[in-house]
DNA sequence: GGGCATTAGGTAGGCTGCTTAACAAAAACT
DNA sequence: AGTTTTTGTTAAGCAGCCTACCTAATGCCC
């Protein structure tokens, strides 16, 4: 008799990318015999894990049947806890988004967040409804760093948080499904590597700006989280021009790199004394005179792309990763790009591919549907072997 | 019938270590049935990869015979590549170093280095004799950056060559075992990884500074290399007070850490106009009379720590290591310590252990020992299964 | 010194998880 | 209709382990 241990799990794993396969295409791919393909295929049917997806047709010899995952199997949600926005998502065990949603964040410390973020769960589910199966794993990209246990973050000032706080325990009281925490720098790194700029880049860097600034790092394909979950944490980057700690207000330790975020951009422009006509009053007003051509716009945009020029290199004398990816709500813009690539090229011996996010707003979402799917699939195969195997 | 295929690999894995164990111990180890050890065993015995070593008494009970890796399993060497001095050393398949010898590099240039490198290696093969068996692995320790096809490397100023060579091609020649290269500051890092400071440390730097600066980066235990072999390349910060590339003479785009090296040091010394009694003529002059006291030697360690500091803070803002252990020639030398900690603490938010390198001169020729054990080792449990397995 | 407890090592038989070989079934091609 | 081609099933077998049981050889205790 055949297992449905290694062999379910090699099986599984092949269908788990969504593409059906025929029993003959499962056996080449595993390199099993099509006896035990058929033996597992049949004992997959039965959990029922896998589902017949008809015949294929038009080629000489018997028709064979196509398998799939089933659309029972279960599904994924992830969520984005932004100080602005939360996001929502779900997504069946073949990584098909099915329901998406936004909502803006409504009041602040870690128990307003998480009940708001339990009323979005509740409604990803509802929507998603008895189709999908059960809900196997919630992703949930947060701000701040994550700490060993990978319950308590800390450093999360979006959030109206400062302390370290756990917004896991108040979830997991009202979602029924293991819980994934992840920072969300680390999770739009891992997004851009599985549906945007890094598809396959083993080494590379994720570089967000948005309020604040921050850098997720992959090597090898995995993430690099730094001996106390800082690593990426490039606002505590001494650069030229920085002034030493102790001599600033405000931000502990942080250096000049953390001025490179929307507060540090709205702080210089608040520093010019004279302007040209209408003074903008946020960054996208900023960016979008610098388009226009306004001067001190363009001065204050190339002063930023110079920031992060100088941030990047920093990354390439340490790291050294095949290509930079700027993502974030002011790092994305297109605007800095010849900028930072100027100034990179001008630092770094070997400078690395520079591109601007291909997810946008969504990379956060889509990495922490990346991780709940990751792990979801692991407990899946794990589970073919567990229950009791026939 | 037995295996020797996996259950093989296991129980040579665990004899590897060069402790000697019973095949009861090995059974438990390995949680394999007693049965299936003895036929292992063996094979193994047949095969003349380990040998009967004693019994052991005093304990009730029938008496276990111990069994440990065959003297005859192979030897490895390694040689480190230095513009001052060459090393080379020998160890049998459990790591037990037997041979070490020093001298200093004659000429310069890939080729007579190449040859000098031959005759240390033949050298070292003759005082081992046959009673090892044969050499499996030579690893050897260069500075420069070593490209991604493991044989040509670059900037390897150290060593007389400017543009891209092969170090390789012509010691394969000379030499009956395959040849591992790499990065001396990496294998410094794994030196201290395996035989040092960094024992069970997952995650740490080796900042090494002699001639130049460079930094080795090991992540969960294996080596971060970086896309072009340039991580840890630390020369390339741009740091505060650091002069922008282009307005910089002779070393390219490298940057301010690369005054923290001794050429920086002893430029920074000529710099000073007077000089309160004899000047000293290198660095370890400099360090002697700043341990003696002399204030101005004093200010220019302190310049030299504050610039190590600053580098270390980069790399915790970027990778975020546990620990980050000081090498090199003017590294390792702890009057440095002091001022390198309260920079670093002053600038990071989570401070790295720091230490000064347990292994000092010997630390990039013991990695480059670990790898090619590590190299060997591999080859060998493939072996078990590949000849015909019985 | 003889019996007993204890541990090591060997043998026999059996089970699991695959394999290959052979065959039956069902389509396209001619 | 017959041939070719591919799929799916069945039967038999084998590799690589395991368990159960037995023998061998020691220290300990009286």
């Amino acid at each position: 008799m055949v297992s449905v241990d290694s062999s379910g799990r090699m099986v599984l794993a092949a269908l788990l990318d969504s593409v059906p396969m025929t029993r003959p295409e499962l056996a080449s791919r595993t390199s099993l015999s099509r006896p035990t393909i058929s033996e597992v295929v049949r004992r997959l049917v039965e959990i029922g894990l896998i589902v017949d997806a008809g015949v294929r047709r038009g080629r000489p010899g018997r028709v064979p049947t196509y398998y799939r995952l089933a659309p029972t199997a279960g599904y994924v949600v992830a969520v984005d806890v932004g100080g602005d926005n939360l996001r929502v998502a779900a997504a069946d065990m073949s990584g098909t988004v099915c329901f998406e949603q936004r909502q803006a964040t409504r009041g602040a410390g870690a128990g307003r967040v998480a009940a708001q973020v339990a009323r979005m769960i509740a409604s990803a589910t509802n929507a998603v409804g008895e189709q999908l199966g059960r809900l196997r794993r919630v992703g949930v990209s947060a701000p701040g760093a994550v700490h060993a246990d990978g319950r308590t973050m800390s450093a999360a000032r979006n959030l109206g948080e400062d302390g370290p706080f756990d917004l896991i325990t108040p979830l997991e009281a009202r979602v029924d499904a293991p819980i994934v925490l992840e920072n969300n720098v680390n999770l739009a790194a891992l997004g851009e590597r599985w549906r945007g700029h890094a598809l396959d880049v083993a080494t590379f860097a994720f570089l967000a700006v948005g309020a604040g600034i921050g850098m997720g790092l992959v090597h090898n394909g995995e993430l690099v989280r730094g001996a106390h979950g800082a690593a990426g944490e490039v606002a505590y980057l001494p650069l030229p021009g920085s002034v030493p700690p102790g001599q600033r207000a405000g931000r502990g330790k942080a250096q000049l790199a953390d001025e490179a975020g929307a507060y540090g951009v709205l702080a210089a422009l608040d520093a010019r004394r004279s302007w040209p006509g209408t003074r903008p009053s946020s960054v996208e007003e900023l960016f979008a005179q610098a388009a226009a051509g306004v001067p001190a716009a363009r001065d204050l945009v190339e002063a930023e792309a110079r920031q992060l020029g100088l941030t990047i290199a920093s990354a390439c004398a340490i790291f050294d990763p095949e290509l930079v990816v700027l993502g974030g709500g002011v790092g994305r813009n297109p605007l800095l790009l010849p900028t930072v690539r100027d100034t990179v090229n001008a630092y770094a011996p070997f400078p690395p591919r520079i591109e601007t996010s291909a997810l946008g707003e969504a990379a956060s979402l889509t990495g922490a549907l990346f991780v709940a799917l990751q792990a979801a699939r692991a407990e899946l195969l794990r589970a073919v072997s567990g229950p009791d195997g026939g």
